[in-house]
Formats: C-alpha cells, structure tokens, sequence
DNA sequence: GCTTTATTTAGATGTTTCTCTAATTAGAGT
DNA sequence: ACTCTAATTAGAGAAACATCTAAATAAAGC
C-alpha cells in the first residue's frame, strides 16, 4: 500500500500506542483493546488500518488473533522521515 | 502543539513533499506553490499545519514569506518512532 | 450441532480534512 | 492615497475518519 498508508496509520496516537505495546511483545487484539478505553470494534478497525499499512502482522491462535509489530515498514518510515532531512538523499 | 501535530502534520503527502522541498533551502510560498498543481489557499491551509507543529518556521522579506525547515522537530518525530522500535526506550 | 469466546464487519452519526473560489490583509513602489 | 504583487483567511462542499451499537464470522469444546 505504499509510504503514504504507512505515515496515515502513524497519524493517530491509538495506534502509535498500539505499536509501543507491540514492541515488547505480540499480543491479542483483546489484550491490546484491555489498554484503551475504547470499544473493541473501535479498536478493530485501527488494527486493520495499521494492518494495511503493514506495520504489523496478524497470526490466529486458537479463537484469537496475535498482533505482532513489523519492524522493517518501521524502519522505511524513519528512513523516509531521514531523507526529509539529510541532504544525501 | 505537541508530537500529536507533528505526526498529523507528516500524514499528508503533499506537506511531505513541502518539507523535502524546504530541506535544501529556504523558499517562499509561491516558489513552493510553483510545485504543486494546487491553487495557492489550499497550499496555504497545508503551510499553517506545518507551521502549527513548529515543523518549519516563517519569515517576512518584503511581500513574501519565505519557509524554512526546523530540523529539530523532525528529530524529535525520529526520536518517537525510534522508541516505537527499541526496547530501551 | 449448539454454545461460548474472541474478534470482526456493517451501518449510522458527528467531526475533521482537503480542496476550491472569492474576499481580505500586508508590504513596496509610484 | 493608489496600485501591484504575494499570500492569507473565510466560507462552502465533498470525502474521509473515528466512534458507537448491533449483527455476523471463526474456532473450540461439550
């Protein structure tokens, strides 16, 4: 989907902690709607936006789904974000 | 304005592009116009928010206002997708 | 096959975003 | 003061976003 899904998906503080809680570990859907006061549909569809954006990816486990973070689109958004500013590029 | 204005500044690619524009230089608005196929007010509109998250800064010469970018803010958005990534942080 | 648990998709609503045209402000020069 | 150039703010419309409740899907266990 491209650079631009990539800072979209950034763009919303839900899911930038998303992404933090992601960096120690997967963990459920349910697990991660636990640490936001937000209904769990509300949540589902910031996981699909994040999901397209591929930052991360989702594995089923038995009736759950496990939300891992994808490190190297992370790492394409920081190189995108270099080039803005380092004259090399 | 906070982090929360820098990242929704950096979502649209358009103000992107401002910014990798202004990375060689300063320019004025209507040289940075000169860019886009976009009337100047809708250029304008994208240059407030850029300018609300302090991700560039204005000055008067004369007639123009010329932009130019403030690399520390950039850092600053590194420095939190960096700790998106990194578990020391 | 029915029930339970986990999560999603669908549909609706209010808010925000992006873009345009038209009108306004600001400074420079005559 | 008037005019010209540069850029902005104001207002309107369409599209996208964030959120909710209600309904649907998927896997597991009895």
């Amino acid at each position: 989907m491209g650079i631009n899904a990539v800072f979209e998906a950034l763009s919303h503080p839900v899911r930038r902690r998303i992404l933090a809680l992601l960096k120690d570990g997967p963990l459920s859907a349910g697990e991660l709607a636990g640490h936001f006061d937000l209904t769990k549909p509300t949540l589902s569809v910031h996981f699909n936006k994040l999901r397209d954006a591929e930052l991360v990816a989702v594995e089923r486990r038995g009736t759950s789904l496990i939300y891992h973070l994808n490190t190297s689109i992370l790492e394409e958004a920081l190189a995108g974000l270099l080039s803005l500013k380092d004259p090399e590029t």
